[in-house]
DNA sequence: CTGAAAGCGCTAACAC
DNA sequence: GTGTTAGCGCTTTCAG
């Protein structure tokens, strides 16, 4: 147990509130009695209790990023974004994983761990609209990804429809004719995939081409494995998948199968993880503003509690084409 | 602001004392009482608030997980492991960066947040061994990896000497004859790296074989892409990296510039992340146990906070050595 | 089985 | 400029 403001006080000879105004550098304090007080703090080593500060106070300085896993590259490389970031805040990061389960989601979504944290930013996959607004819980909520919520929650994202007609019509342009998408998870309440697929048909639509749609159940590498080796019978010449991991898995097996990539065969993804950039060959996809998303999410969620009466709001991030190996010869 | 256990208190028509009990599942309580708190609690919405807890019990219910980076796929997969684990002790996650920054890690050793934390997950990179035993905060730390603090703190890590030679011995019998390895830190204090550097020394000696050690300043993709281009010029017939990032990247750079790999030359490394299985080719590396590792480093905090004066362990945990294509041909 | 009350460490309103 | 003190919400000792 270490020291207290008032053996701090005592010692130093004030009283409690000068301590507690040289701590929080608070200017009415007498330079000399300042220095004094300084002084006995650094010799006991005195650090003001959080607990006590979070009770008196009402803010704990902790936010919770709420994701399905942790270990999947693209929340990986966000959350350390984040947890940079969050200290600009004065906040640090708490982790909770889902694993994409809605009994999971919605149980943190109202009290993570009974009012432990400021503010929750989150990323639903299991959750329906009516889930997110019909919560309980005070703190403010930041989505990360489009929802859906009627436009009552805040969230961050970027145009996914645009985003995936983008990627699309450059498989088009590059000779593509036959592209097939896998990602699809109709299962989930999430809209992001049925963005996504929302893209990749529009722009198909456009150029008289015909859609080939595989679901999947996880954005994992092995669904995304699972789903080119169904492909392998068939005569597509391009893939896209809705995640880099998906992509990876599908690399993997049209590589290990003989495939040509991206001769025989284009692939691409979406997500810009840094595994895509040293992959063989090295993937094409959707980058999105990864540090953006994470500022947006930060700065939404402190204003939300500077303003919690404010509308909601939807932002959306830049996104840009990342095109690499595995779509084009050459150039 | 939602309800405290007095107004539930008050409207139950009971004592706080009754209604904390109900609440902690204390069972001296009449039941048709507590069917009545109950309802009362859940009327309200009711949720014990955490910082009263915290100040009053001493415990806060979360651990800080401390990394170099959260975003590398060993550490990502780590944390994710540890986050689910953490709840069977009623532990939330925390994560803090450092960056492998010393400074950064020392002020996170002397009180993460001030004294909010019940325990510390570290996995220090830049801390010498005097930095580890010399600091002042007495929340319960476990470190991840070898490190050498003269057996005065608690670690977890596999056996770094015995793995890295297992490996050597493996390409050596596969036919391998100039083997050379990536991934010395020497500006690093932390040991692990000086460990596999040690087994890869020891099985090239014991096989009368050369060694040829390259040093890295990270442990990242690109770090092992430069190494590889390095390399490239000389005539070695596999290379042996301590992490499978390392191995990614100079897999890409190898494949990139059509080397044939495992014909021409094997590429092994260090981890077992989920990339490195799905790599073109798949990457041979050494598994550490990394279920064993979370649970042996969340037990150990356990057994510390409930048993202060308790000499400090050194936990082994297993490995294995997965053989894949980037080392094997056909078999 | 239930009630009253002390006190964890801090901040801030109120004195002086 | 500095001191005193109430009270944040909870757990727990002590009475009853």
């Amino acid at each position: 147990m270490s020291a207290n403001l008032r053996q701090v006080a005592e010692r130093a000879g004030v009283s409690v509130r000068t301590v507690s105004n040289v701590v929080s550098g608070f200017a009415l304090v007498a330079p000399e009695t300042r220095e004094r007080v300084q002084r006995v703090i650094d010799e006991l080593g005195y650090k003001p209790n959080a607990a006590a500060r979070h009770l008196r106070g009402g803010r704990s300085g902790l936010v919770a990023l709420v994701l399905p896993e942790i270990a999947s590259p693209y929340f990986g490389e966000l959350a350390g974004l984040l947890a940079d970031r969050a200290g600009a805040h004065a906040w640090t990061l708490l982790v909770q994983q889902t694993g994409g389960d809605a009994a999971r989601e919605r149980e943190l979504l109202d009290g993570v761990r009974s009012q432990t944290v400021d503010g929750l930013i989150m990323s639903p996959w299991g959750l329906s609209p009516s889930d997110l607004t019909r919560r309980t819980d005070s703190a403010p909520l930041v989505l990360l990804g489009e929802q859906d919520a009627d436009g009552l929650l805040d969230h961050v994202a970027i145009d996914n429809v645009v985003a995936a007609a983008d990627l699309t019509r450059h498989l088009i342009q590059t000779g593509r004719r036959r592209i097939a998408a896998i990602g699809l998870q109709s299962h989930l309440v999430n809209g992001t995939a049925a963005r996504r697929a929302e893209g990749y048909r529009q722009a198909l639509a456009d150029a008289n081409l015909p859609a080939r749609e595989i679901p999947v159940r996880r954005l994992h590498r092995a669904d995304g494995a699972a789903a080119m080796t169904e492909l392998l019978t068939s005569d597509v010449d391009a893939v896209f998948c809705f995640s880099d991991q998906l992509a990876l898995g599908a690399l993997h097996v049209a590589v290990a199968s003989g495939r040509r990539v991206p001769a025989d065969l284009a692939v691409a993804g979406f997500d810009d993880i840094e595994d895509g950039r040293f992959a063989n060959p090295a993937l094409t996809t959707v980058a999105p503003d990864k540090p953006a998303i994470a500022d947006a999410a930060l700065t939404c969620l402190a204003d939300r509690l500077a303003n919690p009466g404010a509308p909601p709001r939807r932002l959306v991030v830049p996104h840009r084409l990342e095109i690499r190996a595995s779509t084009t010869t050459g150039s």
